[in-house]
DNA sequence: CTGTTAGCGCTTTCAA
DNA sequence: TTGAAAGCGCTAACAG
């Protein structure tokens, strides 16, 4: 079948391709009875406007790309959903990216998005290589970086407070009269979990109470890695009441592990997560957790690049910093 | 700051447009004198070569369209993953589209995709008319259809067969002894959950037992859903010592609800759902279900839209039946 | 209110 | 081995 162009809907409804642009456009105005004739020649034809020839011609592509380490783990799932529905509404879509945590992937997407002209992107960034998003800052294109602290470039960025969350989440725990928390930390302490370590151990220290190494076993931010940190607890013997896990996942690993061993939550053991992932609120029992936006955060973003698309931002660098939220649910009880 | 053109790159490099282009796609043999200026032009000038362009020159986008219900939900997600997985693979981007269920959304999607000149789409519909999608195969752009019999169309489409995963659980729930085994329906019968329930109907009389409408109370396919479901159950005062659920997510719902109320999964109550989405490996206890391949159907409902625009397939519609299977995990029981 | 036309950045035929 | 040039389908001056 042959391809419709604006040019035969011209020549059926006997006007010029300009007409027909701007009826179909609705960007000057067509007297009555040649718009009646365009429409009716786009309705037979078929006709369905070629949007790669006007990207071409306007410079604008009403694209943004989306780069999530994973689509199907549900944080990142969620915010995508906020980006998605923000660009609709805005006349946007999105172009689904998975680098899968891989620097490689990350590098061709980020080219490909460029070389597609997308008109900006949100970058969930895992490396944290700022050299690498540098050529695209350059070429314009607004960026909206996540969970890193880009500096020295003009991107926009949102972060939560993984220090205070660590620190919140802490404090609930000693506030329920604990004394002897463990603390399940990431693999490496320079990622956002890692932070939230620290948070933990200042709570720790204000109130006098003191952390120790061996309380506080690693994990790889999986289920499995929080199984095992959990088991690491158990079999070092020393006494603890709570845990604070520097995330939802590896809580709710140590969770299956403490009740496999026979201790119940939260009658024996408190555990308090960070993140407020769906299977938080599904988890047996129900984990308490700070909880950090995600869909909202994701539509913020969409109009943090909008703005600077459409010229309505100029300045520097925004940095937001995501309000965190402590839910109280069921893993969490004072010390009797 | 100036874009960056072929042109930039050929009068800065001292050569044609074309022999640039021909460097830069490797599509004709160029002197390496001339390769090296041509590159190292490119590499000073940070050039990005313009898909867009490419794109109107050579009516192909690489690019594919993916309408799902809701990426949020684990389900799609993994479909989605599967499509952008292989996509990625054989160099299509996807753009990601939302349709929320709602008629409206999917049809400006559709007309979107279409405009954007995808190459091919892969539609999760939840509207069954056909109408809509006829204009975008007429317009000759492959489409993958999920769990919707479209007939008389030249589209291909993925299912599971339904009806028979609806019986399989059932009749697993009864060769655990099981005799008064409730039921969560979708909203609708007329849906793909709904012909499971068809399934558990027919297990169930093919095996003598009885199957009554108060114990099958329906749910909106969503957790909250399921929850109600399981309260409509108890409240109904009828005994039952086993739920065949329409589906994973409202079985979880369902489970919640139970173990509010006292009882023991497996131990008072067996639960059985299907998909297999990944929350049902990391409820407690993890959900036994009947497993329909995801990601897998994903990754080859690209790779038959792939077949199409490279021409490799020229035939009819093809209708794949995905294989289901049982998942024992712990939530049934036998009877005792 | 309408039409003519240049040109967006690229690929690719044709000619050298 | 290279270059000139047409043209993909559209928008938006510019001219009438």
């Amino acid at each position: 079948m042959p391809i419709i162009t604006i040019k035969d809907i011209a020549k059926k409804a006997d006007v010029s391709v300009a007409t027909v642009s701007y009826v179909i456009n609705n960007t000057r105005p067509v007297s009555p009875e040649l718009t009646a004739r365009i429409l009716h020649a786009i309705e037979e034809l078929g006709y369905s406007p070629n949007a790669v020839a006007r990207s071409l011609r306007q410079k604008r592509t009403k694209m943004i790309g989306l780069i999530v380490p994973d689509s199907t783990n549900p944080f990142f799932a969620e915010i995508a959903k906020g980006v998605e529905d923000a660009g609709y509404e805005a006349g946007y879509s999105v172009i689904l990216c998975n680098s899968n945590a891989e620097f490689e992937r990350e590098l061709v997407y980020l080219n490909l998005l460029q070389s597609k002209r997308v008109e900006g992107i949100i970058f969930i960034a895992t490396t944290t290589h700022v050299e690498q998003i540098c050529p695209i800052v350059k070429s314009s294109i607004p960026v909206v970086i996540f969970y890193r602290d880009i500096r020295g470039l003009d991107v926009d960025t949102f972060r939560i407070n993984n220090f205070e969350a660590g620190y919140r989440g802490t404090r609930y725990l000693i506030e329920l009269g604990h004394q002897e928390i463990a603390c399940i930390q990431p693999l490496s302490p320079e990622t956002p979990s890692g932070e939230r370590v620290a948070g933990y151990q200042r709570a720790m220290e204000e109130s006098g109470l003191t952390w120790r190494e061996t309380l506080m076993p690693r994990g790889d931010n999986r289920l499995s890695g929080g199984k095992r940190a959990a088991e690491d607890l158990l079999r070092s013997g020393l006494p603890f009441t709570a845990i604070f896990s520097s995330n939802d996942t590896m809580a709710i690993g140590a969770m299956r592990t403490l009740r496999e061993a026979g201790l119940r939550i939260p009658e024996d053991i408190s555990i308090l997560g960070v993140d407020d992932i769906i299977l938080a609120s599904y988890s047996d029992p129900p984990l308490t957790t700070v909880a950090q936006p995600k869909y909202e955060a994701g539509t913020q973003a969409v109009r943090f690049l909008i703005d600077r698309i459409e010229g309505n931002y100029q300045q520097g660098p925004r940095n937001v910093i995501l309000n965190t939220e402590l839910i109280i649910r069921k893993s969490c009880s004072h010390l009797k």
